[in-house]
DNA sequence: GTAAATTAAATTGTATACAATTATGACGTG
DNA sequence: CACGTCATAATTGTATACAATTTAATTTAC
């Protein structure tokens, strides 16, 4: 029984899981990140400020795949919390440079434990998850 | 190099990749879905209606993981272009029944070629794609 | 048979996402 | 040096998402 609108089912689409399936992981954050009452959105920016300290907003939104339109509530939201200072570079002021400051810091260590949890969440065998990770990073690639 | 943080490095996250390749990927879409004047939420639900004909907001939750919060207004706007009707059930006036229309119908011919565009950008080898589709199922089975 | 509990949608409020536009700074060329 | 071009954020407008609440209908308990 195969007919041209096949390919129009919902079970037979690749990116529909792939969309559900990204909304429903995030949604596993929140329980971890209302701890710390961070948004997922805000706790992604803070995972690249924890590793890189300072850089500017051009730079994270390549790392996170969001642009400026995104960016700027969040760090603004951020930077209320005392997790980061937003200044413009003195090099070139079209640049605007985000820094972890302190407080951003010390957020690491109530977020160190989250990473696990999730992973309990999403529950697969270390090749699967081995797997998983390649492919979406080829699919990335291939855009 | 291994320390206690590495775990919230932005690269060693699993669900970090899902998410930036779900939002890539459903990004894709926008030129063969503007065509058709439809966002992307209003195509996955007009894909289920192609296919189930008729059903309540409940069911269409249930398939496309999405609340009558995020629903009512798209298929507001469905309705608003004449490819679904809504009206109470008679049954059970709770219920709130959603028919796909004559006009939302023919709407399935002009976006059937989408699916094998969209496998274009996305590029992956059959075995790839089969390996993706199990594992993304297998984590909304879990979660 | 009615009050309490449950269910389904809609509504409200908050936070993304992102396209398109705007504002401002930097840079290149005559 | 002036001017056109380009680059970076911020802003604007639209459309999700979803938690929490509200409204209305139905079912359950007693």
């Amino acid at each position: 029984m195969i007919n041209k609108y096949d390919a129009l089912k919902i079970e037979n689409q690749l990116c529909f899981p792939l969309y559900a399936c990204a909304k429903e992981v995030v949604r596993q954050y929140n329980p971890f990140l209302e701890m710390i009452d961070l948004t997922y959105t805000q706790y992604i920016t803070m995972m690249v400020m924890w590793e890189k300290k300072e850089l500017n907003v051009k730079e994270l939104g390549q790392i996170l795949y969001l642009d400026s339109g995104t960016l700027t509530p969040v760090l603004k939201k951020l930077e209320a919390k005392g997790y980061v200072i937003r200044a413009r570079s003195k090099v070139d002021e079209r640049n605007l440079e985000v820094r972890l400051t302190e407080a951003g810091e010390k957020l690491k260590e109530e977020a160190v434990h989250i990473p696990s949890e999730i992973g309990k969440c999403v529950n697969l065998e270390a090749e699967e998850a081995a797997m998983l990770y390649k492919i979406l990073y080829k699919i990335l690639g291939n855009i």
